[in-house]
RNA sequence: GUGGGCGUAGCUCAGUUGGUUAGAGCGCCUGGUUGUGGUCCAGGAGGUCGGGGGUUCGAAUCCCCUCGUUCACCCCA
């Protein structure tokens, strides 16, 4: 293949029509969903200053080794960051605003991460998500996760697990921390050598694990559940007895411990089993009770989720399912005489609300007559010299059987729309 | 960041142990007389075989580097 002079950069992805408008949907049929559960939408800025990403923690590789960072123009210049995740752009526009808790958002848009893009993982990508902020109500984790659950059903998604654990909070995650970390250095000969690593780093990372040798101890070692204290244990009963009474089927996860280290208690996860790739988590969330007042904000308790729009679009592939939306206009004007007569019909077409479009460039009608089949317009307005003359135009079914019939170019607009509204 | 697979027309791919002007299907364009698409038929456009270097009388076919892609680790959506 002809090397083109550019083409996108490595990790990035031109999403052309129709798969464009498959997303498209999928958004929109997101953004229905949040607002009938009473969420708005924020739009935040695609890049922040570095300080705000550099508070999700350091021992998190999506902050440590994954932003796209640059200094801008200013004087003194500032730090800014590509924006790796979207959960803390919110925690910092809440505490900025500070608007009336609790605070139900959802939002949509592009991230970017520094990463060896494969199936599934680029290095921009698109999620959608919500985050309620200042309710500590389980019942808000509860409704949270139930909008991610149904969603995914509402794309006709079948193959989706639940899994939901409980990180704890400052009162009881320290004890679990010297238990795993007792356990896990107990046994730190048997670990492979980047579990040893990541020992040092962040032993509950260890958990995360997918490396053969560390299976077999991972299995055995301590979970979170058993450690949480009064109130974080009925938290999560309370989850819990949530998803059951609404009948979302779930599995408790010990292992679930998410990349981000601002995760306290609930955490969840949403796996696409359909997907066969190591990438088969299309969403997770969870609680992060610390992180407004991480950005200097009151103290706020938070939940919420992210789903990967582009990893959903993938699983709806595997389920074959949710596909793309189809043509979009209703009629397509074939004007063999000069082409001044599409410009008038498509118009007319148009004020009236019906989709049309038409070939340009003054083609055979025999051309003209394939692009409007393969435009997937249910009917053609034909115009050759004896319309022009007639001042009608000639009004042919492509898709069913009743044919072609002439009609006056004024009658035009409320010919098709009566055509279309049977 | 580490390791493996792959990289031939817009798309999906063939290309024999390296040997003359690189092929197919689909798609696209133009026709198949006298205004009509979806089937059929005939023509046509389109590739310096990802890029660079090397081996050789000669390479799409072998070697090296590089870029991209893909899979796994890692990480995560």
């Amino acid at each position: 293949m002809a090397e083109p002079t550019f083409r996108a950069p490595k990790g990035t992805r031109d999403i052309l029509p129709p798969e464009s408008g498959r997303r498209r949907a999928l958004v929109d049929r997101f953004a229905d969903s949040a607002a009938l559960s009473g969420f708005g939408e924020v739009v935040s800025p695609i890049f922040e200053d570095l300080g705000v990403f550099k508070r999700l923690g350091e021992s998190t590789d999506i902050v440590t080794k994954e932003m796209f960072d640059f200094v801008d123009k200013g004087d003194p210049p500032q730090h800014l960051a590509l924006r790796p995740e979207l959960t803390a752009s919110i925690c910092r526009a809440y505490a900025e605003h500070r608007p009336i808790p609790p605070w139900k958002i959802w939002y949509e848009g592009p991230q970017f991460r520094y990463e060896q893009p494969q199936a599934g993982r680029y290095r921009q990508f698109t999620q959608v998500g919500v985050e309620i902020l200042g309710a500590d109500d389980p019942q808000a984790d509860v409704d949270v996760i139930a909008l991610g659950a149904r969603f995914f059903e509402s794309l006709g998604l079948r193959q989706v697990t639940l899994m939901v654990n409980s990180l704890g909070d400052e009162s009881c995650r320290p004890a679990y921390m010297e238990a795993l970390t007792a356990y896990l250095t107990d046994r730190v000969g048997d670990l492979s050598a980047q579990s040893q690593v990541t020992l040092e780093r962040n032993p509950l990372r260890v958990l995360d694990s997918k490396r053969d040798e560390d299976q077999s101890i991972i299995d055995a070692a301590p979970v979170m559940v058993d450690f949480l204290g009064g109130e974080t244990a009925d938290h999560f009963d309370a989850v819990r007895s949530g998803l059951d009474e609404l009948g979302i089927a779930y599995e408790i996860s010990s292992r679930l411990v998410r990349g981000l280290d601002y995760y306290t208690r609930t955490t969840f996860e949403f796996a696409a089993t359909a997907l066969e790739s190591a990438q088969n988590a299309v969403g997770g969330g969870g609680r992060y009770d610390g992180l407004v007042e991480d950005l200097g904000g009151p103290a706020t308790p938070g939940i919420g989720f992210a789903l990967g729009v582009d990893r959903i679009l993938l699983a709806c592939d595997a389920e074959d399912v949710f596909a793309a939306p189809g043509p979009s206009v209703s009629v397509f004007v074939v004007d063999v005489t000069g082409g001044s007569v599409a410009l008038d019909a498509c118009q007319r077409l148009r004020a009236g609300g019906i989709g049309a479009d038409r070939a340009y460039g003054g083609r055979s009608m025999k051309a003209q007559m394939k692009v409007a089949d393969r435009s997937g317009a249910p009917f053609a307005a034909i115009v050759g010299e004896d319309e022009l003359a007639a001042g009608e135009v000639t009004l042919r079914d492509l898709r069913g059987e009743s044919g072609q019939r002439r009609v006056a170019l004024d009658d035009l607009v409320s010919d098709v729309r009566s055509l279309l509204s049977n």
